[in-house]
DNA sequence: TAGTATCA
DNA sequence: ATGA
């Protein structure tokens, strides 16, 4: 039962997280036959890579990106960039079953419209978390966040404005989707410490796809 | 402060 | 496991 949020609702799943943020259970599941071999290609082409804080710390999480920006970090600090460091070539174009899954999502959470230019791929290994933070390195918060869950279940965390608002815990399941957007955009979120476990289709892991335009 | 460790 |  652990992630499992909608047992056995087969129609279309919502949980209100606030007034403009939900999650849509299971959404993700009918578009990953296009997705699954479409990320492959994006790993093969941009590996993901644990990237370093401000503060010098190596987050445990491991990170890629694709579309025509891509989220990245070092000891400089937090920015998008149009090419991958490592490579020095641009991020892979986002896929097209990337692109409507995520549309997709957020016309279904009450945004229309939403075009990403942006997709930041996480990968977490049992043990990998990531800390409350908030995304604010867009260049405007118009647009809302879409975050598909993929492999292992995770424990979501959503805060509020403030750090040090108490975070609500959200377990989330392969195919789940979170959007947050309008009002909750810029909600402190993060993930706690991925527990063991062997998922049928991606193993010992959790993959997670970050929506968002960035520029 | 997109991190970690320690200690209640 | 959870929060300071």
């Amino acid at each position: 039962m652990s992630g499992q949020l909608f047992p056995q609702d087969p129609t279309p799943r919502r949980l209100a997280l606030g007034p403009q943020a939900c999650v849509l259970g299971g959404f993700a599941l009918p578009h990953l036959g296009g997705v699954m071999p479409a990320l492959q290609a994006v790993l093969d082409a941009a590996p993901l890579r644990h990237l370093v804080t401000p503060g010098g710390f190596t987050m445990s999480v491991a990170m890629s990106n694709c579309g025509a920006l891509g989220w990245t970090s070092d000891r400089r600090g937090y920015r998008y960039t149009r090419d991958d460091p490592d490579s020095g070539r641009p991020w892979p174009d986002m896929p097209a079953a990337f692109e409507r899954l995520a549309t997709a999502a957020a016309a279904e959470a009450g945004f229309d419209g939403f075009v990403p230019d942006a997709c930041l791929i996480n990968r977490y290994a049992p043990g990998a978390r990531l800390s409350l933070h908030q995304d604010r390195d867009e260049r405007d918060f118009d647009a809302p966040i879409v975050s598909v869950s993929l492999g292992l279940p995770a424990t979501f965390l959503f805060g509020g404005l403030a750090r040090a608002d108490k975070a609500a815990r959200v377990p989330l399941a392969h195919g789940d989707v979170v959007v947050w957007g309008g009002v909750d955009r810029l909600r402190h979120h993060g993930v706690l410490p991925l527990k063991d476990g062997e998922h049928p289709q991606l193993g010992a892991q959790r993959i997670n796809f970050t929506f968002r335009k960035a520029g």
